[in-house]
DNA sequence: TTTCACTTCCCCTGAAATAGTGAGGTCTGA
DNA sequence: TCAGACCTCACTATTTCAGGGGAAGTGAAA
């Protein structure tokens, strides 16, 4: 492993132009660190993603067609959490997922994984992960060592990313008003109509036409729907 | 500005272990950084917000009374945005943003600011800031010098704010079985019945137990309720 | 082997959501 | 000051959903 020049690695980020390059910026970055595997994972709703990394394509092509994506602990994971983690301590007893990670012995995948979760606006979500097949001993040294920088080039990579990506960010949709917020997350809290109409002062009619007007900003095709999208673009919290 | 010792400070931010201590850590952190203020300010859902820095408490009084979240600038455009942000890159030129601006002015609030956005899962928000009193080309030098080193530290003391946020980590439930993911993220995508039963090949009938146990699971009280929890606990991703 | 979770299907009724239209008021920014 | 966005309410009609039952086959785990 070479000498990890952050400053330049960084610096380069900063200066790449077009979304291909951030594939050789990426091969780079695994040669830099000495480890079998770096990805970056953009999961997008709708099933999209945008992806790059040194994973082999036949791998990245079962990972798709096997939508693994919706059972990945990795994924399930770094969803749920805010630090980065290591692939170790993540649960894979579940059936599915022990199937996937042999299948991905197969394909080169190396057994110690260490992944950062990175959130955008509008609930973007997406995944940089180093990967590297070592014991456990040799995995946390590098960890520990690499722990910081990892986090810094998720952020540098994944804001290139958002610049490079147009069309995500024009998905960002009108901001609700506030009486739509409060509709909207009492819905989400699991209150019914009329107990929201009771809450928020208003009469049934009156909240239904905020519901309305906020399954229209939000382009959505139901009330659940509208509010899976206020949830997933942070427009409200429950 | 006396010599900066990053590794030390995460070591002091992660050896924290109440949240009374994160204040003293605040301080510090202004005092090792040389500037006028630093904040870390938490943004919850129903108005609930955590804070500590060393704004002068009448200043905090005020912002929270005046209800100056809805409308502050850097609160708006961190929330729209990935990276860190100059706050002369903001939009002060509303009546409501200039009003407050001269306001904090006279609170000990510098005319220079740096706000990092931090975000975690179910759609956390919070914000980390430095703020001055200094002249543009001072500041540029401070941010240049900085922002790499404040983007980690955000990240660390969220980390630290989330680990003593008592209700989060609590709320775990059983984990879906696969046909009630399928279920549920159809829902939230804003499918009918209908389709749904279409798509996944089975009847409407057995598609309702499917939402019906996954609503039992998360413990919802109606089936929009439970895609909500589906999507805030990261068991499905729309 | 037996239990348990998962998957699949069926019946029913009342409650809730959706769709379309109209019509006042306030508040704020250009 | 004036348009546009927001908040408030009303009417009626149709479609969809929720929740209450019950039943039965599979496969895995204890």
């Amino acid at each position: 492993m070479g000498k990890l020049d952050l400053d330049q690695i960084l610096k380069d980020l900063d200066a790449t132009r077009a979304l291909e390059d951030l594939q050789d910026i990426i091969t780079a970055l695994r040669d830099a660190f000495g480890v079998d595997h770096m990805v970056y994972h953009w999961v997008e709703s709708s099933g999209d993603q945008y992806g790059c990394g040194t994973y082999s394509p036949e791998w990245v092509e079962i990972y798709k067609s096997q939508n693994y994506l919706r059972t990945d602990p990795v994924v399930q994971g770094c969803y749920q959490r805010f630090h980065p983690v290591d692939w170790k301590r993540l649960d894979w007893s579940s059936r599915s997922a022990r199937k996937m990670h042999r299948q991905a012995m197969k394909y080169g995948i190396g057994n110690q994984g260490f992944s950062i979760p990175i959130r955008g606006p509008n609930g973007q979500f997406a995944l940089f992960t180093a990967n590297h097949n070592c014991d456990d001993d040799a995995w946390a040294r590098f960890t520990k060592a690499h722990s910081r920088d990892l986090i810094l080039i998720a952020h540098y990579f994944h804001r290139k990313a958002l610049e490079f990506e147009p069309g995500r960010q024009s998905e960002q949709s009108r901001a609700l008003s506030p009486r739509e917020v409060d509709a909207m997350t009492l819905i989400a809290m699991g209150y019914s109509r009329a107990q929201i109409a009771d809450s928020l002062s208003i009469s049934q009619n009156t909240l239904r036409v905020y519901i309305e007007s906020a399954r229209f900003k939000l382009g959505a095709l139901n009330t659940t729907h509208a509010v899976a999208r206020a949830l997933s673009r942070g427009l409200i919290i429950v």
